[in-house]
RNA sequence: GUCCCCAUCGUCUAGCCUGGUCCAGGACACCGGCCUUUCACGCCGGCGACAGGGGUUCAAAUCCCCUUGGGGACGCCA
């Protein structure tokens, strides 16, 4: 069975890489009906929060992104660790190692000034050093050999170990590092498949021979490549680089920015739009890119528009009570909610994010009266000449009985004939004195939505405008 | 600097493994048109790329080499 894993480290809340990661990993392990697994990576003391380890499950949790069994935390298993850098101090393959940083640096600006890869020198590795306080425990990478493994998404990928150095295992501190810590827990965990960020590949040899030196047996690693902004530099704060809560709050539909994501850097022939379900059945990852994506928000937010397209209207309409809540508009009362779900048709085919679907359908929501009229629009539009017939429409729509969109259309239609007016001519103004402005779904749906008494208090409210009111 | 990786329209990509059907296909964006009651949606059309140079071959986007460009790594961070 396949397993796999996604471990971030809570330094900083989900941003869009890790998130894609997750994603792949995750449909990795669906596609084949394994497991998908979360481990929190809180090793390091000073930087790991528990906000941020709260913020990264509930953004995995709002992409949908579920894992089997409860996420384990690095600073929980300090003796696990300890236990195998012990094995492996016993078995010769680890030693100890009393160089200060500051010798370590220097010893790195020597092989840097020669034009070398900067490196520890090996100074402790046959002196048989002892446990001290301020010792560390250093890994024996062999010095000759080659590290050769086949990734997943890049291919045969090879290292000469001169390259490598003997890396620390443990800290002064007795805590593990990375290195140790990922590999004791991929085996214990029973991962089989690691799929990762790209700037990871560098630590792969050393983990393969980590795994080697323990015996562990080696589960298939692949790298995608990393995400850039939409300038092709690396991705900062201003594009993608926000969390991705925050694309909720902007009104994104979890599965629309899922699609976005699985796109990025990986494809299935020509096709763009995907729902989860398809995803888990197309995912390989033969079709993942080998080459780095920039992020283009104009195509998530076409994607998301899609997505919008195929929501139920009743999941919109309580995405929708909430956008507006934020705009300090309505109440997520069942009435109100019956109420947005007669809305949501009118939207579905124009909105990007229900951000915006919010603020454009915020007319619907205000009270008749706290209805704001542009002015612009109500100078251009709400003028004398046209007075006199929005009058009379309003003492037509009120003579109907039933007030829906076909009724409302015939009147109308009657009235253009009997005047001989264009609708062209009416139909801003009426628009203007429902909405407030110069933008809106059809009006004849707009209006049997409104209903009749807003329809007709809004007419009056703008008539009365016109008087100067 | 050293090592690793990458390179098709502005962007995401198909094609590359298993050379010919590719004077390179799709999508976003952009431009034009249609539809039309505003804004959208939708539909139709347009613009637009194999980084450069050498090979191999009857034939190369596809295979090989070099150059250039980009990214990553080189921590008692993960």
């Amino acid at each position: 069975m396949i397993v796999t894993r996604f471990a971030p480290s809570p330094t900083g809340a989900l941003h869009i890489g890790g998130a894609r990661t997750a994603l792949f990993s995750w449909l990795l392990a669906k596609h084949s009906g394994g497991k998908f697994l979360l481990r929190i990576e809180d090793t390091d003391r000073e930087r790991s929060t528990e906000e941020n380890t709260k913020q990264i499950l509930d953004s995995l949790l709002w992409l949908g992104l579920d894992w089997v069994d409860k996420p384990i935390k690095q600073s929980m298993r300090y003796d696990v660790y300890n236990a195998q850098v012990e094995r492996l101090l016993e078995e010769g393959k680890a030693y100890y190692c009393s160089c200060s940083p500051e010798e370590v640096e220097a010893m790195r600006e020597e092989a840097r000034a020669k034009g070398l890869k900067p490196k520890y020198n090996g100074k402790c590795r046959e002196l048989g050093l002892g446990p001290a306080p301020h010792h560390v425990v250093r890994f024996k990478t062999p010095h000759t050999g080659k590290t050769v493994y086949e990734d997943m998404v890049k291919g045969t990928v090879a290292w000469d170990n001169s390259e490598l150095d003997d890396m620390i295992i443990r800290r002064t501190d007795g805590w593990p590092t990375y290195n140790l810590a990922v590999v004791c827990d991929d085996h214990d965990q029973g991962v089989t498949h690691v799929l990762r960020g790209d700037d990871h590949v560098n630590n792969t040899p050393r983990q393969i021979l980590l795994y080697e030196a323990l015996g562990y047996e080696l589960p298939k690693f692949g790298h995608v490549p990393m995400i850039l902004g939409p300038d092709k530099k690396k991705l900062s704060k201003r594009h993608g680089a926000r969390s991705v809560l925050e694309y909720e709050l902007d009104g994104m539909l979890p599965e629309a920015l899922i699609n976005y994501l699985a796109r990025l850097g990986w494809s299935c022939g020509d096709q763009e739009i995907f729902s989860i379900q398809e995803l888990i059945e197309k995912f390989s990852t033969q079709h993942l890119n080998k080459s780095a994506a920039a992020f283009d928000p104009d195509k998530l937010l076409w994607l998301n528009s899609q997505h919008i397209k195929e929501a139920s209207d009743d999941r919109l309409a309580s995405l929708l009570a909430g956008q507006l809540a934020m705009l300090g508009i309505g109440g997520s009362d069942a009435s109100c909610i019956s109420y947005l779900k007669k809305i949501i048709p009118l939207y579905k085919p124009r909105a990007k994010t229900m951000k915006e679907m919010a603020e454009a359908a915020a007319f619907f929501v205000l009270p008749d009266r706290e209805l704001k009229y542009d002015d612009k629009a109500v100078s251009k539009f709400l003028t004398e000449e046209i007075k006199p017939h929005l009058k009379t429409l309003a003492e037509k729509f009120e003579a109907l009985e039933t007030f829906d969109q076909p009724s409302l259309e015939a009147v109308v239609q009657a009235y253009l004939d009997e005047t001989g007016l264009k609708f062209k001519v009416l139909a801003q103004p009426l628009r203007v004195a429902l909405t407030g402005g110069t933008v809106s779904p059809g009006l004849f749906e707009t209006m049997e939505v409104l209903g009749k008494d807003s329809t007709l208090a809004r007419l009056h409210r703008a008539l009365g405008m016109l008087r100067g009111e």
